[in-house]
RNA sequence: UGGGGGAUCGUCCAACGGUAGGACUCCAGACUCUGACUCUGGCUAUCUAGGUUCGAAUCCUAGUCCCCCAGCCA
């Protein structure tokens, strides 16, 4: 995945096209238009990335490697008052994460400051650009509204002397925090209020992560953002919808600025996701205040917050392939996502059991002090896998979930009376019910048939369910860390307090979890599956004397969604 | 009522004047030492109304609905 300049004779090995965006790729590349494709992320370091950007990644730096082209990470930092070097950092991590490589292709809008300036200077001395002593309020009113045209401010008609001594003087710190900025002449009463004389430059006396505080003045998004494409000789620049009408801005500057190349715009449909919300301001709120426990909380749509519950980047990827580029504004089920999720963990996952609320469970007939092994595999897909042993004795624990006292006909784990087999170990049946003060059965006494050792009876008899547990003497206890999505609405951006619509249950802990001993070797982020539950991943924040583990993610579970059907049926 | 976009199964995406197709979901079944995985079968869609055409999701006309824009944010 490497992106390194190639030479532009190189064969295309691209796929076919599946998008309108590869599709003007591919046209320009047919055409001849352009000889290499040249795209870039261009993220604003004021937050971190989440599934959203993915998207745009993805699209970037897939049509890059597709067509033969190069990508390049660009930070859009013209506004210090917002960007960290933490969320710098943070990209480029997430990025290389999500499987992606930008080689030498590292730029900053920053690294252009000087040349932007100088843009700058030549439109003042083409007598397109003015400063404007308005206040902000002034020029807000003289804009006009949607449907009526803006006010030309009284400083339009300013001399270009006179512009370029205040536009330095800007520069130099003369001026206070927003007492002058630089417009654009273009059309104060256009319908697109992007042209009703844009600002190009603000005033802005704030250490930037870069250049210090080199500058007083920053350029705004729009004047930085075409030239910056410009600079680097980017081809197709693509963003989100909402800088559609921008366009028209980004083509006028390209077009009345002596710029190195002429690059083209094109916009898509942003990622919506049910039960989740995908804005940076949200986010940023959720996280300052204490909703989640940070950026990389596991609740978090954030790359950060799902490399941390464990989802594996292929699994972003594959997910971001299936929905595909379109224009129309769509939300995708999360369930679309889960789908990525569990394929991707489907395959690689080692298999292990793990008692999550777990009953004790005594084999009467097994005789005290006794310890078999048993061997048991580690991915039933693949065999190079290999297996492990597991240790099985007198007393064992098993799902609270796996046993009912009252079953409903459906049923067919642990009653009282029926046979279930212990997945690699035996048959076993319940025989009698222990239960407390309460009426809780809180330990099951069974009996295990000695000729069904591995989990097959000689007799050829079956069982009509398989179960996992874990001896209670050779067991080792964790936190399990469950996870709900953070919403409780499907659409929870269409409010505006986001607070009402926060699944206060979001996060569910079990303490008192029995997993199989070689847990405790597992590597945080490494992917496992719990068997018969879903895949969890151990949490960094595991100590030597206490595991944590985090649920990626459940197994698709029939049973319990036909109990729910079953149960709101009536 | 300014400007810019968009409407196709429940959801997301195709079809570029020639049989509306795929994925997810859902439903039914098979298989199973994970009620997982896998496999088989199935339901469901062109915003509306006209028009052009042998033939329209696609072209034309008129509507309807949805999204974005009035930051010195990006």
């Amino acid at each position: 995945m490497a992106q390194d300049d190639k030479s532009s004779g190189e064969t295309i090995t691209a796929e076919a096209a599946r998008d309108f965006i590869r599709d003007i790729v591919k046209t320009d590349l047919d055409a001849g238009r352009i000889k290499q494709v040249v795209t870039r992320f261009p993220p604003e370091p004021n937050g971190y990335l989440h599934i959203g950007h993915a998207k745009a990644i993805c699209l970037n730096f897939g049509i890059a490697e597709e067509f033969g082209g190069r990508c390049h990470l660009r930070f859009d930092d013209t506004n210090p008052a917002k960007e960290e070097q933490e969320y710098i950092d943070a990209i480029e991590r997430d990025v290389r994460w999500l499987g992606f490589d930008w080689g030498k292709h590292l730029y900053h809008a920053s690294d252009y400051f000087e040349r932007l300036y100088g843009w700058a200077e030549d439109l003042i001395r083409a007598g397109k650009a003015y400063v404007d002593d308005q206040t902000q309020d002034e020029m807000r009113a003289s804009r006009g509204t949607l449907t009526e045209g803006g006010q030309n401010s009284p400083f339009r008609g300013r001399g270009v002397e006179e512009n370029l001594d205040l536009f330095r003087r800007m520069r130099a710190g003369e001026f206070p925090n927003g007492a002058r900025v630089l417009r654009a002449k273009v059309d104060m009463s256009s319908g697109n209020i992007n042209l009703r004389d844009p600002v190009l430059y603000r005033i802005l006396n704030a250490p930037h992560p870069r250049t210090g505080t080199q500058w007083k003045i920053y350029p705004s998004y729009d004047f930085a953002h075409g030239q910056s494409d410009a600079i680097e000789g980017i081809t197709h620049s693509v963003c989100t919808l909402e800088f559609e009408d921008h366009r028209p801005l980004y083509d006028w500057f390209i077009a009345n600025l002596d710029v190195p190349s002429k690059p083209h715009q094109y916009e898509f449909a942003r990622l919506n996701l049910t039960y989740t919300v995908l804005s940076k301001r949200v986010l940023t709120e959720l996280v300052r205040g204490g909703h989640v426990t940070g950026w990389d909380d596991p609740r978090m749509p954030t790359l950060a917050g799902l490399r941390r519950r464990g989802v594996p980047p292929e699994a972003i990827r594959d997910f971001i392939k299936r929905i595909g580029v379109a224009k129309a504004n769509s939300t995708v089920d999360a369930g679309q996502f889960e789908f990525s999720v569990r394929e991707a963990l489907n395959k690689t996952a080692l298999r292990r059991m793990a008692v999550l609320r777990p009953l004790k469970v005594v084999i009467e007939n097994y005789p005290e002090g006794q310890v078999e092994e048993l061997d048991a595999v580690n991915h039933p897909d693949d065999p190079a896998a290999g297996v492990r042993k597991i240790k099985f004795s007198r007393e064992l624990y098993i799902e609270q979930d796996d046993f009912m006292e009252n079953p409903p006909k459906k049923f067919f784990r642990l009653s009282p009376g029926t046979e279930v087999r212990l997945r690699y170990a035996y048959f076993i049946t319940c025989r009698e019910m222990v239960k407390n003060a309460k009426g809780e059965v809180t330990e099951l006494r069974c009996t295990y048939d000695p000729a069904t050792k591995g989990g097959n009876a000689l007799d050829g008899r079956k069982v009509k369910a398989t179960m996992h547990w874990v001896s209670a003497a050779h067991s080792i206890a964790a936190d399990v860390r469950l996870y709900n999505p953070l919403f409780n609405k499907p659409d929870p951006s269409g409010t505006e307090n986001f607070a009402a619509v926060l699944n206060t249950n979001s996060l569910e802990v079990l303490g008192g979890a029995r997993l199989e001993p070689v847990l405790s070797e597992a590597k945080v982020e490494q992917p496992v599956q719990f068997e018969r539950q879903g895949y969890f991943c151990r949490d960094r924040e595991s100590t030597s004397n206490r595991l944590v583990f985090i649920r990626t993610i459940g197994l698709r579970d029939t049973w319990a969604k036909d109990q729910a059907k079953e149960k709101a049926a009536g």
